[in-house]
DNA sequence: CTCCTGTCCTGCCGGC
DNA sequence: TGCCGGCAGGACAGGA
């Protein structure tokens, strides 16, 4: 399930395997996965190079210049969801069972878009259309950028009162973070994930926000480390293993406090809203 | 507004 | 061995 981590990854293997090479063919195997795939994209994508890769919380936006009006106005926008895969290689060989969207490039490299539980997004407009993108607009800062403010951040948290769980996941509270990493940063920062966003204090606030920072950065540290180049032809990109220290780990003993489970420690699974929050009790208050 | 639930989708895994 | 139910969850849509 690829978080903000995993997607800058997959930004910097793409940035090192088919940045400013130029489209040639564009071949759609489905219309619509989350939301329909526009025909524009079709239409207007072929002869476009690609002169920039960008990541915008979990979404990548990749540029297109117009070879022939040099306008650099093209937009494509791509959510991997929760099963969503970039891959690239250079085999003609037919495309795979889930594989939606294959682009291939003037040197023979080709790009192909892999999802098989179809939560992903692929979008593609002009620049003009980017601010105010549905998807886009409302999407909180970047958390590894200066526009992630303590104090901003301290606000907005305070003035809720759903589970801090439930507000981290929120992408308006700031951008890029899922249910593993709010899990991760929520364990770090030693806070339940059961708290109400108003009971927060002062001390803790600080805490949680450097958290998420430094989780982040681990995870991008460790996804970079584990994949020599980026990106892989057998589509294990974005799919490397982490050391997460709660998520997935109900039953183990609590890493840090090293209490086993009981009433009082070790890493518990509890649902909220429906999904899967894993926190030690003892260490999160 | 805020908060919460339902929805989409397929692969995987445990139980019988 | 095969079937089936439950689960995984990002983010929108819509109801309370």
């Amino acid at each position: 399930m690829p978080e903000l981590p995993e997607v800058e990854t997959v930004k910097r293997g793409l940035d090192a395997q088919v940045l400013s090479l130029t489209v040639q063919t564009i071949d759609l195997y489905r219309t619509k996965i989350r939301f329909d795939i526009p025909d524009l994209l079709k239409q207007d994508l072929a002869d476009r190079t690609l002169t920039n890769i960008r990541r915008r919380s979990k979404y990548l936006l990749l540029d297109f210049i117009d070879r022939k009006t040099k306008r650099d106005d093209a937009v494509m926008l791509i959510h991997l969801g929760m099963s969503g895969q970039i891959l690239t290689n250079t085999d003609k060989s037919a495309p795979a069972k889930h594989d939606h969207m294959v682009i291939g490039f003037n040197n023979g490299m080709r790009l192909s878009y892999r999802d098989p539980r179809r939560f992903g997004v692929i979008d593609y407009f002009y620049k003009t259309n980017e601010e105010n993108h549905k998807l886009l607009k409302d999407i909180g800062p970047e958390p590894l950028s200066n526009h992630f403010n303590l104090e901003e951040f301290s606000q907005k948290v305070l003035k809720r009162h759903a589970p801090i769980k439930s507000i981290l996941l929120d992408q308006k509270t700031v951008a890029g973070l899922g249910n593993i990493y709010v899990l991760e940063a929520l364990y770090q920062a030693s806070i339940s994930p059961l708290r109400k966003g108003s009971s927060l204090t002062k001390k803790e606030l600080p805490l949680l926000y450097i958290a998420i920072k430094e989780t982040l950065e681990r995870a991008i540290k460790a996804g970079g480390s584990s994949l020599k180049d980026y990106v892989h032809t057998d589509g294990s990109l974005g799919y490397f293993q982490h050391n997460f220290k709660v998520y997935g780990k109900e039953g183990d003993p609590c890493p840090d406090c090293d209490c086993t489970i009981s009433k009082t420690g070790g890493i518990q699974r509890i649902v909220q809203s429906g999904r899967s929050s894993f926190y030690c009790k003892r260490k999160q208050k």
